[in-house]
DNA sequence: TTGTTTTCAATTGTTCAACACTTGACAGAT
DNA sequence: ATCTGTCAAGTGTTGAACAATTGAAAACAA
């Protein structure tokens, strides 16, 4: 995974790329508030370093700085959860639509990636699983052959994943997905994109009811644990984007 | 224009601000190389608070680092034009097409803008006219009543006004798409959407390959006077997205 | 007890001065 | 003319300091 030119990188953005790893890992959990120092001084990197650090992964929405008052991880709601998929629908869905004539090599990523998946879930390997599926949406961006859309899609997958750390993997089974992802790669190399891009909104619907189910179980369990300053009515009962989703079934089987 | 809660931003944000502003102003025109020291003392701050307003407009992507060898003002290349009016066409369709039952304010706010707009071209107000251009579209983006896809909108016109600011104002007028813009507004609100769409994507277009011809002399001009470090066949005399385009003749009239 | 004001420690925002590291250019040697 | 070593300029990074703000405890008043 190395490239060959020389590594030359500054300590700030290395330190930057260590800690958007953490967060996305979990191992930062969102609403976990960062002091500067004792975090400069774990990775034996000065205050200011750590502070270019911070402001990079401020501007890409993992923290959330709040003047003189520190840093925390950030939390989606469900309004954030609502806003990224509806970008992802847009996203994917154009770029399916815009695989007409579609780049064989991608397709290739696509097929190799797919069978990662399925070895992964027969694994039992629910990481690397989780990895897969994002990969192979993240794949079918590159469709669209637009490096700022596919910087931005990332982005707002790197927002998403903050919320995707938090359901329980033991109530929630990657496999289930591994058939509809069979079906959207059959259909787009069958070319009925019509068809492909109607099953990924109901893939993607079904998704994002299933995160907000999670996250609003989330945010009315621990409302006592969470001592952030957002005590708001936030944890509404209802389940905020139910009526927006346009199936709830399940999708595959 | 000011926000009735107290100023408290930080001074990393305004030295940001104040960059950002002029750089889209073209006062700090592509490929001016930035030293951050004179630039720290001329507005009074220290080298790390411009350090940090630096990385913020770096990663908006109005500025390009290259590690030990300073910063410089970003330059478009054709590939970036045509990048971003891909960009734009998807998202600015996408808007129309959520405008089926559009907010009353924001039809209304578009009214206004328009009129603004018409009586800043009657007052050969360039300066003006432009910023009423953009913002008309940025209006459109409101439909999607989204800020993710908003926010991405916004930083995506700032680049491109960073290659509007190379065009002659004296060889272009801006008045030239009123009608157009007019156009789409009538379409706008008597709901037809898809011939909206059809019209928006052939001003896209048409706006493109002008910025493009524009871009494409530029390079091919001044290649002696530009001693930035990409003296690559970038100059290419055959504009470039010319294929791309799907009518490359006048819309309005 | 309850509500208000004061104090204070903790943390962030900002500055400053220094040093390490890279780079581009220039001068001298071949 | 080409190569090589030197060097000034500029960026990357550090560590320490001070200013500004906040949250909450402590002191006070009703």
């Amino acid at each position: 995974m190395e490239r060959s030119p020389i590594h030359r990188v500054s300590v700030a953005d290395q330190v930057a790329s260590n800690l958007r790893e953490r967060v996305l890992n979990g191992e930062l959990r969102p609403g976990t508030s960062l002091h500067e120092i004792p975090l400069a001084e774990s990775l034996g990197v000065s205050r200011n370093t750590m502070r270019e650090a911070v402001r990079i992964l401020s501007l890409e929405g993992l923290v959330k700085r709040n003047i003189h008052r520190g840093i925390a991880v950030a939390q989606l709601s469900l309004k954030d959860v609502h806003e990224i998929y509806h970008v992802r629908r847009l996203l994917e869905m154009q770029a399916i639509l815009a695989a007409k004539t579609p780049d064989p090599d991608l397709l290739r990523q696509l097929r190799t990636g797919l069978e990662q998946y399925e070895k992964a879930v027969r694994a039992r390997d629910w990481v690397a699983a989780v990895n897969h599926d994002l990969r192979f949406h993240r794949l079918i961006i590159r469709f669209l052959k637009n490096d700022r859309l596919e910087d931005f899609y990332q982005k707002t997958i790197g927002e998403l994943r903050m919320g995707m750390v938090l359901v329980d993997r033991r109530h929630d089974d990657p496999g289930m997905l591994v058939p509809v992802h069979r079906r959207l790669y059959q259909l787009l190399i069958a070319k009925k994109l019509r068809e492909c891009t109607e099953i990924l909104a109901r893939h993607l619907d079904d998704s994002e009811s299933r995160l907000c189910r999670v996250l609003d179980d989330h945010l009315a369990g621990n409302s006592s644990a969470n001592h952030g300053p957002e005590a708001k009515a936030r944890s509404v009962r209802k389940v905020r984007s139910a009526g927006k989703v346009r199936s709830v079934a399940r999708v595959h089987d």
